[in-house]
DNA sequence: CTCCGTGCAAATGGTTTGCATCTTA
DNA sequence: TAAGATGCAAACCATTTGCACGGAG
């Protein structure tokens, strides 16, 4: 679970004044277990297995407050619905333009590399994202 | 104009079966002149200066065409209407997260790091996108 | 003359919002 | 018990679609 345990997230909520709900833990436990980066829609149907009046609603809030305290990455594309990463350190995404599917990459030196680029920025960056766009093996057959 | 002047513009579009119109020019004179990524409001606003009755559905679908003619990319975003950018080579869209202003930089050495992550992969990648998320100047004072 | 493109207006669909009710602290 | 969260349904709004008319070839 992304580093965090569930004492650690209930932590950060009350720190930050949020309250600690079933539903919000559900989806942390949810979110931060997956590397696929789910959109929205999947993670409301998932969690409503063990939550069956769950709403999407609630799903976007909890992924806002999840974004507003840096614990996930939001991407955004042209074709399809949001992405939800729990992962915001520097990796590629690596996207499958036919079905979809992200799983993530990370080259050895890509902290190295990355810090490098940074280096020559005049700011802080607050944030990256890499994608590269490709045609998966299971697609390609 | 991103190295295509008009004429080679017209030999693509007659090439692919795409009829050569006046507002289809425009667009594309007016997108492969700027560097700032524009979103399809903007371009509409800009190109009806000229031609008063364009319409936003022309608009996207000529830039439909342009991404399928791989002459241009989308970039979606979670909270922001999508940017088209010209430029389809591997470079970084340093994006300020306040007034969404987008401005590219390219490292000098980054097609060498590019072509060794790349190196890396089982695939040939069909696109990628590298965006740094910071503060601009104007918006930090 | 034919077909494709345009402009307009309506439809779409992912995401957001408002509000009455329920929970956490 | 008060403040905040949930679930539902309606609203939003960027983008897409359908169609009658107009222009390119």
């Amino acid at each position: 679970m992304k580093d965090l345990d569930t004492q650690e997230l209930i932590t950060i909520f009350k720190n930050k004044g949020y309250k600690v709900t079933t539903q919000r833990l559900a989806i942390c436990k949810f979110i931060f277990s997956r590397k696929d980066h789910p959109t929205a829609d999947t993670i409301h149907q998932e969690i409503k297995k063990d939550h069956p009046s769950i709403s999407l609603g609630t799903i976007y809030k909890t992924l806002h407050i999840l974004r507003e305290l840096g614990l996930i990455q939001e991407l955004g594309f042209v074709e399809w619905s949001s992405r939800y990463d729990p992962n915001t350190e520097a990796h590629i995404n690596m996207i499958c333009i036919n079905c979809q599917q992200i799983r993530d990459f990370k080259p050895e030196n890509l902290d190295d590399i990355w810090k490098q680029v940074i280096s020559q920025l005049k700011t802080e960056p607050k944030g990256q994202r890499i994608d590269i766009y490709y045609e998966c093996s299971e697609c390609k057959k």
